[in-house]
DNA sequence: TATGTTTCAAATGAATCCACGTCAGCGGGATTA
DNA sequence: ATCCCGCTGACGTGGATTCATTTGAAACATAAA
């Protein structure tokens, strides 16, 4: 069973997609900043509430895990609104000023998904040119994040005085409701297989994040061979999680993945490791399957991906017999 | 036929983005003197 | 005061790509023998 689009009509979250639907009708420039934890529901409720947006409005969804610069996210933009492709080779500037030309002829909504992933890549350049377009031109912006819960801690002063977002805190979904989502998910999938309702509260009691559960469920419903029972659900926890990992991962290069590998082969249960022996057993992997390892600076910014993505767990040390390092385990199934 | 002019594609050059590497300064608690 | 150890910002490099300019040769035009 793939893993399906959420359900459309979001339950219980009507005041929330009408904050974002009025975005999409009201014209002028607009900011909202929507923060929540992983496995929330934001993107689905984005998603969900511009679904009926009319068709003068241009919606753009980006992904910052790959537009991490502003260059790509101008690129991109500009390639939803004209069918032209972009390669590189022109200066940033001269996207400026094609995007701005053509964002005065059409509504358009951006929305960046993962913004925290373009910030610590490439500063807050695009956050800070977007509000300097020609007044007339109609976009609004919707950044998505699961780590600050406010703009003002991760962008300049300057900066952030002309973004002035308006927020929109997202909660997570209450046990129930969440098996209310998955139940429905199940139902819409063509599958004979069937799920006990117990087995659904044994994923919701453990998993917070509904996409794990979702893949959690995916890979309950794929190995088993009867019904889906609480028995299944906890025999294919391992798999679940490896499930959800990938899909996370999947946007990221293979350096990324051979590195939580390594975590994972030197953390068992509660152990913790330094950044040092990470990186060693790193490079032992790197070996093992011919691939050139990278050096120790690039890895120490992969690793801070896996932890904006929260696959793993870091405690950040500045002295003391350890150095300067980072204390790092994978994070669990619960904690997602 | 020789010479000059036009035209247009190919070659060249300078500039850009970007992933990644190298380098060096730094941080600050624990340990040692 | 020193050690530990790697964090982190600045900068360099090379590949892929862009646009603009130059080059080269073919095509054409004109004039002279």
């Amino acid at each position: 069973m793939a893993v399906p689009d959420r359900p459309s009509d979001y339950i219980n979250r009507a005041y929330e997609q009408d904050v974002v639907a009025t975005m999409a009708t009201a014209p002028g420039q607009h900011h909202l900043y929507i923060h929540g934890l992983r496995g929330t529901g934001k993107t689905a409720l984005v998603r969900a509430a511009l679904a009926d947006s009319p068709d003068t409005v241009t919606t753009c969804y980006l992904s910052c895990t790959t537009c991490n610069t502003q260059y790509k996210v101008l690129k991109r933009l500009y390639e939803r609104l004209t069918d032209d492709t972009i390669n590189h080779g022109y200066h940033t500037a001269q996207l400026q000023d094609l995007l701005d030309h053509r964002l005065t002829q059409t509504p358009t909504i951006l929305i960046l998904d993962e913004l925290n992933f373009l910030l610590e890549n490439d500063g807050n350049d695009l956050l800070y040119f977007l509000p300097r377009l020609t007044p007339d031109v109609a976009l609004s912006i919707i950044d998505l994040s699961a780590n600050q819960p406010t703009l003002s801690t991760v962008v300049d002063e300057r900066t952030y005085s002309s973004l002035r977002p308006r927020y929109l805190p997202v909660d997570p979904y209450p046990e129930d409701r969440a098996a209310t989502i998955l139940t429905q998910q199940i139902q819409n999938t063509a599958t004979d297989i069937s799920v006990q309702p117990d087995a659904i509260s044994a994923v919701t009691a453990t998993a917070t994040n509904i996409t794990v559960g979702l893949h959690w469920l995916a890979a309950a419903i794929q190995t088993a061979d009867g019904p889906v029972t609480p028995a299944t659900i906890e025999a294919v926890r391992g798999d679940g999680v490896s499930r959800y990992r990938k899909t996370l991962l999947s946007a990221f290069t293979a350096h990324h993945i051979i590195l939580l590998e390594a975590i994972d082969r030197l953390t068992t249960g509660e152990h913790r490791v330094t950044t040092g022996t990470v990186y060693d057993r790193y490079e032992h992997l790197c070996r093992t399957i011919s691939t050139a390892p990278l050096t120790a600076r690039r890895i120490g910014d992969f690793l801070r991906h896996l932890e904006l993505l929260h696959l793993i767990d870091v405690t950040h040390h500045t002295g003391g017999e350890t150095g300067k390092t980072r204390e790092i385990r994978p994070t669990t199934l619960e904690e997602f």
